[in-house]
DNA sequence: AACCAATTTTTGAATAATTCAACTAATAGA
DNA sequence: TCTATTAGTTGAATTATTCAAAAATTGGTT
């Protein structure tokens, strides 16, 4: 990714410290929660509303520079790998997201065998399962 | 589907009017929220508790008779149709759920490509986009 | 170099969906 | 029918997110 200032630039946005230090942090935490990134920025510049980080993933989500994404039973979860076409890979057990290229090509099953009259923008693929680390230790045996 | 006694029995589990009537509000009501779910129970047996709803719900499918789906940006929405492999189209501006059944047999783009390690149990796919009727009246023009 | 209108951020409260916990009621097998 | 166990009700708590109004900052303008 280019610099964060030209990127803000490149999308005609103020750019302020803490559309900056979102920025920054949403990639340096892939995947990171608001929560996640507000406690990143805090680290970096100090201080932030929350509502600043609600308001910038917004904007950078909007402007197509994040991906959102909001997994069952997860806050909202922001990608700095956005624009190309990949899907994720969620454990059950720990809410690890990692990414994945799309098995075949760009879009095998990006089309829906029927679209019922919709017309159909994105699709979205996650992957539920085990990661390698909570595969390797299993819940806490019962007695 | 079987009755619902018949289902709730053969899953082992206590038969109760709410659970009947969860269950049977679910299945006329697919795709539905937990709110909706207990307006629709509450229209049928006239009264019960919200939480006695999220309860039966989440029993229901941890069973496997209902299938929980989370769409971003909506609460959480219960399909009957459970069990048999389809994946989702949403529209983006009200809605709407549709289901659509996977393009190529039962699992072409349930093999991620790489599976960087994770046991996966499940490839959920979402179709975004606008539905039939929001294509055909786009939102209030501007002036 | 300072000004100003527009945009951002802060602050504090509100909301929606869901869950926790303690008490009461109903179920299903003995 | 009795009763241990399982469910349901009630009421409050939590989490993630949004709303709204006041204060601060941005980036072009004089």
């Amino acid at each position: 990714m280019l610099d964060p200032v030209s990127v803000l630039q490149g999308h005609g946005l103020h750019v302020t410290a803490q559309r900056l230090a979102v920025l920054r942090a949403a990639v340096r935490h892939p995947h990171g929660s608001a929560d996640t990134i507000a406690s990143a920025v805090r680290a970096e510049i100090g201080a932030i509303s929350l509502q600043a980080v609600y308001d910038a993933l917004a904007l950078l989500s909007e402007k197509g520079i994040l991906r959102r994404i909001q997994p069952a039973g997860s806050p909202a979860l922001f990608d700095p790998r956005a624009g190309d076409s990949h899907h994720h890979l969620i454990c059950r057990s720990c809410g690890k997201v990692t990414d994945v290229d799309c098995a075949v090509g760009s879009a095998p099953c990006l089309t829906a065998s029927e679209h019922h009259g919709y017309e159909i923008d994105e699709a979205e693929v996650v992957y539920w399962g085990a990661c390698p680390n909570c595969r390797a230790k299993p819940p806490v045996p019962g007695p």
